[in-house]
DNA sequence: TGTAAAGTCTATACATGGTATAGGGTCAAT
DNA sequence: ATTGACCCTATACCATGTATAGACTTTACA
């Protein structure tokens, strides 16, 4: 199939598969004579497999060591391990450092539930004490 | 005070500030006769309330929008509790995505415990089997 | 006064994960 | 023969910085 059809049937951009490509996220295929792209049904397997990594929010690079590991059948699958425990305590560090972030930004919006003219706008004030309280 | 100065006393670096400058969130400040740039004290509270709204995950262009509203005491804050409310609505649909983010990897994880080899590892089949139902 | 070190300047490239465009080539149908 | 759909490469752009190179200024010290 032509990139256009494996576009369509991965659920990706055209220019998004060939980025994958450029960053040998996926194999170079095979050319025509006119130097198109001809893709196998591997190819698919290959680039839904990405898909759902990205969808998991792996780096590039992250996945690129996962299909490396993945292509020796006889290896030791630790790595493969490390990566989606390393993966999980960073979704659950930026999920901490989220609630935070609402926390302050709860208590700043309550400062000001009508809208007001900026010089008493308690929003404002609030993101100035904060400030203030740093300086 | 110079570029140094200021980024000490703002934590911030040296190239972050001038980014700041060229992306008009900073004015361009005074210059010696070197060309070197002069900061006064109210360049460093603007400063680090551009730092607190970073840190509250503001984008340039909001705190932007934030700082020229707050430059006009007689106008109206609704803009200001706008954005802020839209931002708390941001990140609760981010953390929204990451608890579904975190379901999935802990359920990968689980699938493989024990360092095995990977033609026998879960967590590489739970990946492509995540493909499979897809393709 | 000479010089070396520390600080600053601009311009540019890199990172991440794509997206968008320009300017061309290929292929199938009419 | 030409149109339209598709594809190609190369390049620039997005956000939010970080990191360099190469030049200039200022400061410190002998």
């Amino acid at each position: 199939m032509k990139i256009g059809v494996l576009a369509q049937k991965s659920g990706l951009s055209i220019q998004t598969i060939r980025f994958y490509e450029r960053k040998r996220l996926l194999p170079s295929p095979e050319r025509t004579q006119g130097n198109y792209r001809v893709y196998t049904d591997d190819a698919l397997q290959h680039l839904l497999f990405i898909k759902q990594c990205r969808a998991l929010d792996m780096t590039i690079d992250e996945i690129v060591e996962l299909l490396a590991t993945r292509a020796n059948p006889e290896s030791s699958c630790e790595s493969v391990n490390a990566t989606i425990q390393k993966h999980i305590d960073d979704v659950a560090h930026r999920m901490a450092e989220l609630k935070a972030l609402q926390k302050s930004l709860v208590t700043i919006r309550s400062a000001c539930a009508h809208n007001k003219k900026v010089k008493e706008c308690g929003v404002l004030q609030e993101l100035d004490s904060f400030v203030a309280a740093k300086s």
